[in-house]
DNA sequence: CAAATAACGGACAATTTTGTCTTAATTACA
DNA sequence: TGTAATTAAGACAAAATTGTCCGTTATTTG
């Protein structure tokens, strides 16, 4: 599995906050609901992404989350990062420690340049980005 | 994580198969031990290569497990596949059912390329390219 | 044939991930 | 001021993955 689910339901939560107008904040009931992702999982996910900066958030009637930056600058990478961590980007694909050129294992020459990719697409790919082909495109976050 | 543990662990085995020299049987704790993998679940993973008969096994002393096809055509995609499923060479990276053209969600674009190039290297690539590689540029395949 | 070796197979335990529930804290609004 | 709404936080449960243990089966060797 590349991405656990709760940084797949990160994502759909932000490319979700990422498609609103105005910058009102959305209740995380509604993101669930709207994904059928389970509520109190969600939560916690949507803490990871407020404690780092990348949604922002309020208690009370009214309250609720928004993108905490503007979409442009957050981007795939920041959100995998936050919640997976960044070792898919960085890791040995047989988990021994420090890949590198150095003391590569078997498997280096093969993944490394997938990673690289990997890695160069997330850090190039924004949320206003993800956001935007979704309105203009008419496509699905969930479901 | 891109591989489960079991798929490492799995690779790891398999490449050392590939890197010996005539077609006698190793024995599972002898690997177990060169990598220090826990002996059971190695195992167990060798047991799944077997059945698909990609490893070959005998049971008693002198007994262990070789490759059950010749290296050529055994494919990192053939050992990843068994062990993990296709899935990450099929799946949406969102989770979301039946990624393809025709329904694509907002990270289609970034990831179907990615996953192409993926299983593409990875069907590329054989048992015997890695096995090889190890022996002529003494790579660790562990520790 | 007996003993040692080694894969097989099932049960079970530990750990991690995912999901649920309950209470507290904060905010809007009537 | 009080009530409803909503995130925060922690405890707990379920499920999946990983790891351990034990008995069985099969094979070699003396
Ligand atoms: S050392 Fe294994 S992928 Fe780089
Ligand atoms: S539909 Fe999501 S990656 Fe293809």
């Amino acid at each position: 599995m590349l991405l656990t689910s709760a940084c797949k339901y990160g994502i759909q939560a932000t490319i979700y906050l990422g498609m609103q107008k105005d910058d009102s904040f959305v209740s995380i009931k509604k993101i669930a609901e709207e994904f059928t992702i389970p509520f109190h999982f969600l939560t916690k996910v949507l803490q990871l992404l407020t404690q780092a900066g990348i949604v922002e958030s309020t208690k009370g009637a009214k309250g609720g989350v928004r993108l905490g930056k503007d979409p442009d600058v957050i981007t795939l990478f920041d959100i995998i990062a936050v919640i997976d961590g960044e070792g898919i980007f960085h890791d040995c694909m047989l988990g021994l420690p420090g890949c590198g050129l150095n003391t590569p294992c078997p498997a280096h020459e093969f993944w490394a340049p997938i990673r690289t990719k990997y890695e160069k697409s997330a850090r190039a790919i924004s949320l206003k980005d993800l956001a935007s082909d979704t309105i203009s495109k008419n496509l699905r976050i969930g479901k």
